[in-house]
DNA sequence: ATCATTTGCGAAATCGTTTTCGATAGATAC
DNA sequence: GTATCTATCGAAAACGATTTCGCAAATGAT
């Protein structure tokens, strides 16, 4: 065995080996009563090397350049009215010329707020949603607000995932429009009473209490379907997203509505849940074209459905609108493109996704707004798929 | 002055005011020469106010409830081989009861990595960066990856804030496409000199040395501009984005390369530039037909200005593509709805999104993985709007 | 000149983790 | 029965900010 003295008692009979630590031998000096390691020079180098690790400028390293404390610098660089003019332009400077940046994670650590919004939304690749988003993102950042996203792809699994992964305090709020096959809240239920805000926008569910906002859903297909009938319309069909989703319910509230103000029989065969899938759409209309008094007119709660119901009748030879008159909902880009170009109504997608976010910050902001729901007010786009002569 | 006694001392004699500060009257006593501010029961409500003020459980919480220490805790957590079997259970299920979530924003502070990915995009209400941002969304959370986004709405100024607001030690890595107005780079090249991976896709700058992912500009243009030729076009209006994008360029030469492999001369009058507006596709469209011989085809560098283009044409009852073909080149989701039907070249956006983001998470999974440039094939969709009898 | 106040700055705690280095008791080897 | 290992765990230093409390010097008042 080497020659191994103790570090403290200088001695070198008393020291004998104390087993094996992370691949170091260890000794143990009997007389002190002391264990320890022989290191080589590392014990120093260590506290050298790692001066600012990052390689970012900390607010160390200006209070070190400029002669102060850290606390002096951060609160320079915050305009605290403590720090005399002279040191602030001073730190300023210094923080200038070594490109300080604070360390956002450090800050949100302490400040316990990161400036980040959270966004579950069904897709992406849809101009609906995506310009939803883009409202979001715009009013965000305007508030100085980072956006992170979440794809649920209409799937349930997904959605609960992906609350997960957003919700380690990273964000300081979310914006929730839930997925097709979501019809349980637990997951949501669950932040709620962590105390994170939450908003609901578009597809929303009251079983989740927080502020929503929602397009005009009822009122639209009222207006939607008046229009229908005021063209002339009697055997109105009604193409429905999934029956659990508040905005089947609302919209077929609406489109019922508008049938009782001009007596129109209602008939529960004209109406229609589908999966918004091509197949469910076309034999939908097939249904309905083979009824004993066919549809006169399609009423689609998506433009989607309405575009390829368009396009299906077309194919049949069916004369749009003059045999049938056809109408969406939500005033999305390919309606314009259609030939004839589509009656929908806009529920304004970009706006309810600004009202969503603003409604997220004021919550958020002031802790203690008041949080009323919203509706955003869209209109009746009457194009070429309804306008035709009045059978009168 | 009532009578205030000195903590230290007791004395009450020797004390006497020393200012205020904080709005709290402070005192001096000359005996024990001891500086002291009288509070009530403040200080001892402090300490027990917050055992955990976030209201999250933290390792601390855990580590008091099963008697162990904190860094037990978190090794138990981490599945380290130090912790014995026993304990590691006791932990888990306590935390499981407490229902404890790491707090990311520490855990990213020590660990210099916060699992989140930045991306900065021209816009997002069009479905064509929508669908390559969907598909970043995709690969990144699968990997489990966040993203944070930001539109720059096609404007240098947001697109150089923009990327201030990601880089405060909150992301990993950026997927980068830049502005149509960006032409100078310096934003970008500062947080590449700072260590930060940065791809770029689509839109790309060689002048900022990062790998890059490109569509099939070149090959692409040429298919289409071949395509046209073998359909008896003979002057193709080519509809360019702004000069200095690389796009721009590359489509050009794919176009030129056609021409001239077929022997067509080349007519720079039948090269456009536009900034994608409706005015400027109209004007160049007008341009072209009141040539001496006039365009028999327009070839879009762009989805949307070939289905504008095929609009105008259509309200000019200039026939589709009897007497102008059309092609465009993204393969957006209208080039199916508009009629006729868009001939266009799929760049495959969604698989752009995933590859950037794939080449980026290894970059940053692997520090030394090499990363080539990637160009993304697609393919030609001939559709109606170029479908005619040859002139042969 | 004496006392009170304001001004300007520093020390240290804190946020919740990870990680390094140490330490001890029981197991094992000689 | 020692002398060594090994298996487990703890203390404390990071990470980079903010913030509370404290104090000294300069300033003002009397």
């Amino acid at each position: 065995m080497p020659r191994v003295v103790c570090p403290r008692c200088e001695k070198a009979e008393t020291v004998q080996k104390s087993g094996i630590v992370r691949k170091k031998q260890r000794f143990y000096c009997k007389d002190c009563n002391y264990h320890f390691t022989i290191y080589h020079e590392s014990i120093k180098s260590r506290k050298k090397q790692k001066p600012n690790s990052g390689g970012q400028t900390s607010l160390l390293d200006i209070a070190k350049a400029v002669g102060v404390s850290v606390s002096t610098v951060s609160r320079a660089l915050n305009n605290h009215p403590d720090i005399s003019e002279k040191t602030k332009v001073a730190i300023k400077s210094i923080a200038k010329e070594l490109a300080y940046e604070p360390n956002a994670l450090a800050q949100s650590l302490v400040t316990r707020s990161t400036h980040t919004l959270g966004v579950i939304i069904p897709n992406l690749h849809t101009t609906f949603f995506a310009t939803m988003l883009s409202g979001i993102q715009h009013v965000s950042s305007q508030a100085g607000y980072r956006v992170v996203i979440c794809q649920s792809d209409d799937l349930h699994q997904t959605e609960v995932a992906n609350v997960q992964a957003l919700m380690n305090n990273m964000i300081d709020g979310l914006l929730f429009c839930h997925s097709l096959e979501t019809s349980t809240f637990d997951h949501i239920k669950i932040q709620l009473r962590r105390g994170i805000p939450i908003v609901q926008f578009y597809r929303v569910s009251l079983e989740v209490e927080t502020p929503c906002v929602f397009c005009e859903d009822e009122n639209g297909a009222i207006q939607v379907t008046e229009h229908l009938i005021e063209m002339g319309c009697r055997r109105i069909g009604i193409l429905l997203g999934p029956p659990h989703l508040m905005i089947s319910k609302k919209r077929l509230e609406g489109y019922y509505k508008a049938l009782n103000k001009f007596k129109i029989p209602l008939d529960p065969k004209l109406v229609a849940n589908v999966d918004f899938s091509t197949k469910s759409v076309h034999s939908s209309v097939d249904n309905w074209l083979h009824l004993d008094v066919p549809v006169d007119a399609v009423f689609s709660i998506s433009d989607k459905s309405a575009v390829q119901t368009i396009q299906y009748l077309k194919k049949l030879h069916i004369k749009v609108p003059d045999t049938v008159c056809v109408a969406g909902f939500g005033n999305e880009y390919t309606g314009e493109i259609i030939e004839p170009q589509l009656t929908t109504f806009d529920v304004r997608t970009g706006l309810i996704g600004e009202k969503t976010a603003k409604l997220l910050l004021n919550r958020i902001i002031d802790q203690n707004s008041t949080s009323e729901n919203v509706t955003v007010k869209g209109h009746l786009i009457v194009r070429d798929s309804s306008k035709r002569v009045q059978h009168l």
